[in-house]
DNA sequence: TGAATGATTTACT
DNA sequence: GTAAATCATTCAA
């Protein structure tokens, strides 16, 4: 079942939490992938430092975070790699969550032939916000995509035991300053595809 | 009009 | 550990 776009009003941290294990689906030209989401993080808005809506400013680029939710809010970084957001919260409210990494389950092969990774384990195939999308066939085309009716879609899941959440600062923020490094990157913990150090170092 | 830089990944020392 | 790849967007002038 798609996640109803109710699921999109609740506060931006809680989808962020409730986005895990979730999958997402993506029904494209070449076939269909889809994979479990095991890492996000929650932008808040003209008061979050590091979000693309910060100071309530507004463009072409972040147009989509201002509109209706459960919509793809899609944007090209680094010369080379695109990202994945959910539009949370209401019309004119610019708050979104990005989706970090993914556990593949279906379209593996494809996944494969567009990341040019023959072999090597499954769970790097979608690691990281960049390789999500090259994975995943995403980039600006989706931009502004709806969620509940188009060809990316998130499916309903369990729910992941709080026991196995992990809540820490986001990553690659810290030019933004001590605001933006609260806790709003959520991990499934146990999980060999989520980024950032590796767990080793961590613990 | 021009310069700086980023919600990254990968390869290399 | 550091660096290169590579460009849309942003900000200063």
């Amino acid at each position: 079942m798609v996640l109803p776009r109710s699921f999109y009003l609740q506060p931006t941290l809680v989808v962020a939490r409730r986005l895990l294990g979730k999958v997402l689906v993506h029904d494209g030209p070449q076939g269909r992938v889809a994979g479990r989401i095991v890492e996000t993080e929650a932008y808040r808005g003209p008061a979050d430092r590091a979000a693309h809506s910060r100071g309530g400013h507004r463009s072409s680029r972040n147009e989509v975070m201002y509109g209706p939710p459960g919509h793809a809010y899609v944007y090209f970084i680094y010369g080379m790699h695109h990202c994945v957001n959910v539009v949370t919260q209401p019309r004119d409210v610019p708050e979104a969550v990005l989706l970090r990494a993914l556990e593949p389950v279906a379209g593996t092969a494809l996944m494969r032939a567009r990341r040019g990774l023959d072999d090597g384990p499954e769970w790097r195939l979608c690691r990281g916000p960049g390789a999500l999308c090259r994975a995943c066939g995403i980039d600006r085309a989706l931009n502004g995509a709806d969620l509940v009716r188009g060809p990316l879609r998130i499916l309903d899941a369990p729910e992941i035991p709080p026991s196995a959440v992990r809540r820490t600062p986001r990553i690659g923020v810290a030019y933004a300053g001590p605001d933006a490094m609260r806790a709003w990157r959520f991990v499934v913990a146990a999980s060999p595809a989520v980024s950032g150090p590796s767990r080793s170092r961590r613990e």
